[in-house]
DNA sequence: CTCTATATTGGTCATTATACCAAATATCAA
DNA sequence: TTGATATTTGGTATAATGACCAATATAGAG
């Protein structure tokens, strides 16, 4: 693969990779409802208040997010609306997987249209 | 944060993360052309097979991709083709990402809807 | 059956990600 | 100025990724 065009697969996936993470779901998520200051987002999820802010530079770096100063604290919004159109894709496909998952646990499938059952959550295959 | 809500946002990163690498990303775009064997894709992103296989069994896993035994060959094609809608996204970001790092060499910017400048492509921030 | 082409899997190693604590920074209140 | 609150950054230990080589499995050709 020619470098120019894999650096463009490498800026994109990026921003990929900045939302492969179950926090930072949730926060585009949170986001996309209000904006929330750092100390909100880490009450809600649960985690040291460091790692927060390190999901949110992440998050920041790959364009999704904004910040705004507000007094002591960061108050931060959803940046690129767009990626809300992903969770809809999301949603089906896990729904989907799920439904392979159990097909798989009856039949063994294994050509286009049905499951491949090639996945790891039977223990064995 | 809730244990079941943490596993749906699991589930959902976990499709995110498998289209997280240049390479995984380039062959859903290919696949979304035409169905390629291995050794297509292989060849065309120049990498070894062993490493193009296994970034397939992650596509597979994540449900993004099926594939069909052919001969000697497996033909892998795209099995959720909504991911296809998350590619304008990704390029308007891409676009805009570039936009703010060239701005932010001039202007430090720092409120919302101006430049963040909080990133480290310039080396030094 | 044997040889070749195609894929996958296991092993190893280097790189990256992630989590937490501690320390540094910044703003506001007293 | 001092203290409290909010946030980020540095350090570090641990886990997960990713790349290649080697070994294995499978299908078709001869």
């Amino acid at each position: 693969m020619k470098q120019d065009i894999r650096d463009r697969y490498e800026a994109r996936s990026k921003i990929m990779k900045a939302l492969g993470h179950p926090s930072r779901l949730f926060i585009v998520d949170e986001l996309s409802r209000q904006g929330r200051c750092v100390c909100e987002l880490t009450e809600m999820i649960g985690a040291d208040v460091s790692t927060v802010s390190k999901h949110l530079s992440i998050l920041r770096e790959a364009g999704i997010v904004d910040y705004e100063k507000r007094g002591t604290q960061m108050h931060y919004r959803l940046a690129a609306p767009c990626v809300l159109g992903f969770f809809r894709c999301l949603e089906d496909m896990v729904r989907i997987n799920v439904q392979r998952q159990l097909h798989c646990l009856q039949d063994d499938g294994g050509q286009y249209g049905s499951p491949q059952c090639t996945g790891d959550f039977t223990g064995h295959n």
